[in-house]
DNA sequence: AGCGTCGCCGTGAACGTTCACGGACCTCGG
DNA sequence: CCGAGGTCCGTGAACGTTCACGGCGACGCT
């Protein structure tokens, strides 16, 4: 007694009966009487009694797994509607799912926080590998869309290369002369620190859309009103562009808004073309191009392999698992 | 050995140390020597050695605390935005959310799934409140927007009286003359049972917004097609609505999404209010007037009330302990 | 009366980890 | 040569719950 957590044996001696019979009324087991049942329900709620999770999942030695899912934001739908996916594949099998964002901490800070309450580790993870994994404290790590390159740490990568290739030959066949690019400034716990980094999708641009292309590139904050920003500093640059690719489509949702603000028509004066395969992009006017990334198998396949590496044989594969997306095209009005 | 899981034994055993040896290699802590540290590390990578989080955090008396959040979709912004907010709020404290939603399951089942990893559950939970308080195995409940009646649950209401009688008169002001609801059909599981329960916004609005505009509702489902196929079931009955308020944004989005393809001009020949405040609302052409519900304000009251409940004197607070937020109009063009 | 059955309840022993303590060994100064 | 101090490592004892088992009345049947 005295000390701090109040535990099932205060509640057992309140109510003048054994730990186990507390058990069995809080768990709603049969052995027990109507009136015993009511009797210890009704200390436990007097005392404020609440069962430790941790000790009742260890002594159940119950199997439910939670994994971690660490997200760029929760206010970009693209990430929602990933953890949607996520939620929909692994909640038939009992799994739970955590949620951070990049907005609460780096990288490495998310892991370690939540490598204490989840099972694995799977999303957008920015940061060192071998920090991260050391961070993980042995979960499993699935990373989403950038490639895996130390052991304990696995990922879902997404073909940009080919894709972007295939969406700007398709551009030039409507007309497309010269290319632009609004371009993700990185995630806000680097924004300090300097140190962009190109992202795949800039790098697939800059391969694939010509010489003169590349320097029409502007780097812009992750939202509507970036994506705003950033088409008014690429037009100022660069006047001569007629087709602007977007890093994302919430971005590009703002893009097309202050296109529209400034009197320039999409897609006739400029076609602009967004990435992520929004819904709600349908609901623009004009309605937005995107290169739409599959979330359901991009989530699909991350709990594939958080599956196989949780449950499989007991030494884990020592190369890292790694499966690929292919974005595809959705061509609706805005180009 | 044989058994099941491979615990910290095992690996002791298999590196030639004692168990307090590996816990010190897994944790990174000080008293150990390089070398033996890598050696364990090493076996433990070889063996697949996780350490259960059950166990640990039950033996280090680890006070973090995990959050269950219920959701009705993770498809609409409105709900992401609320965790956004709630993940702002409890991260700086350590807590950690997992989410749910109304597509995995009814209330009660969510509730009970919840009830293992959670220390408090909150967000909209459907179904007997009574049924909700024994899934939850003492865990303190949070109902949002919906009243709590019995002990256990606690609630941060809405006040959306207040909120549509002024909306509606300032409406009136702006020229509207006949008001259309377009109303949520309830959640996915209760579809099934066909039990369509009328909301709070419906009752509201029923109450305010005149005789003859009551029955110029349709129940439509929570979704951009739902918003748009409930449009063309309200002017097909209801030609002569002028006014049409819209159960949530998302919904309103599809509306007038449908009034553009049918040619039908917003604001001029149909005003378009939505319900929930979202910031895509406003690169809609032209941009959404809407009831907005401050999601930052919700999420910090629930996780007000929670903090209060878990961490306060050992007797929780016998009566539900209630806070109230107020929607208040935001006005775009649409209306 | 004797015996099996049923309903209800209590007692050791897990579950797998960390904490507090102590001990072995090495180094170094007096 | 001894003791102080440091580094590294191992051993009981928690942590708070559930599981397996057993006990003890009451009841019905032969």
């Amino acid at each position: 007694m005295g000390g701090g957590r109040i535990t099932i044996e205060d509640v057992a001696a309140a109510a003048g009966v054994s730990r186990q019979t507390v058990t069995r009324a809080m768990n709603g087991m049969p052995e027990i009487s109507r009136r015993t049942r009511e009797l210890v329900l009704r200390t436990a709620a007097e005392l404020g009694y609440r069962p430790s999770r941790f000790a009742s999942n260890l002594a159940a030695r119950r199997k439910t797994r939670s994994i971690g899912l660490v997200l760029g934001s929760l206010r970009n739908p693209y990430y929602t509607e990933l953890a949607a996916e996520l939620l929909d594949v692994v909640a038939p099998r009992g799994w739970h799912v955590l949620m951070a964002s990049h907005e609460q901490g780096d990288g490495v800070e998310l892991v370690a926080a939540l490598s204490g309450q989840a099972d694995a580790i799977v999303g957008y993870l920015p940061g060192d590998e071998a920090a991260l994994v050391a961070a993980a404290r042995g979960a499993p790590l699935v990373q989403m869309e950038t490639p895996a390159t130390v052991p304990g740490m696995h990922a879902v990568v997404l073909d940009f290369d080919s894709a972007i290739e295939a969406l700007l030959d398709e551009l030039r066949h409507r007309g497309a002369r010269r290319f632009g690019l609004i371009e993700f400034a990185g995630p806000p716990a680097s924004a300090g620190t300097g140190r962009y980094r190109p992202t795949h999708r800039r790098r697939a641009y800059e391969r694939f859309a010509g010489p003169d292309s590349a320097a029409a590139v502007v780097v812009a904050e992750e939202s509507i009103r970036g994506g705003a920003d950033g088409l008014v500093r690429l037009r100022a640059a660069h006047p001569e562009v007629d087709t602007v690719l977007v890093f994302n489509d919430l971005m590009a949702m703002g893009a097309m808004q202050q296109a529209q603000l400034d009197g320039i028509a999409v897609p006739d004066d400029l076609r602009v073309v967004g990435v992520d395969g929004l819904s709600l992009g349908a609901v623009m006017t004009p309605p937005l191009s995107t290169l739409s990334i599959d979330r359901h198998a991009l989530a699909a396949e991350a709990a594939d392999i958080v599956g196989t590496l949780l449950d499989g044989a007991e030494p884990p594969p020592h190369p890292s698992i790694v499966r690929t997306v292919t974005p595809r095209p959705l061509w609706r009005r805005s180009a």
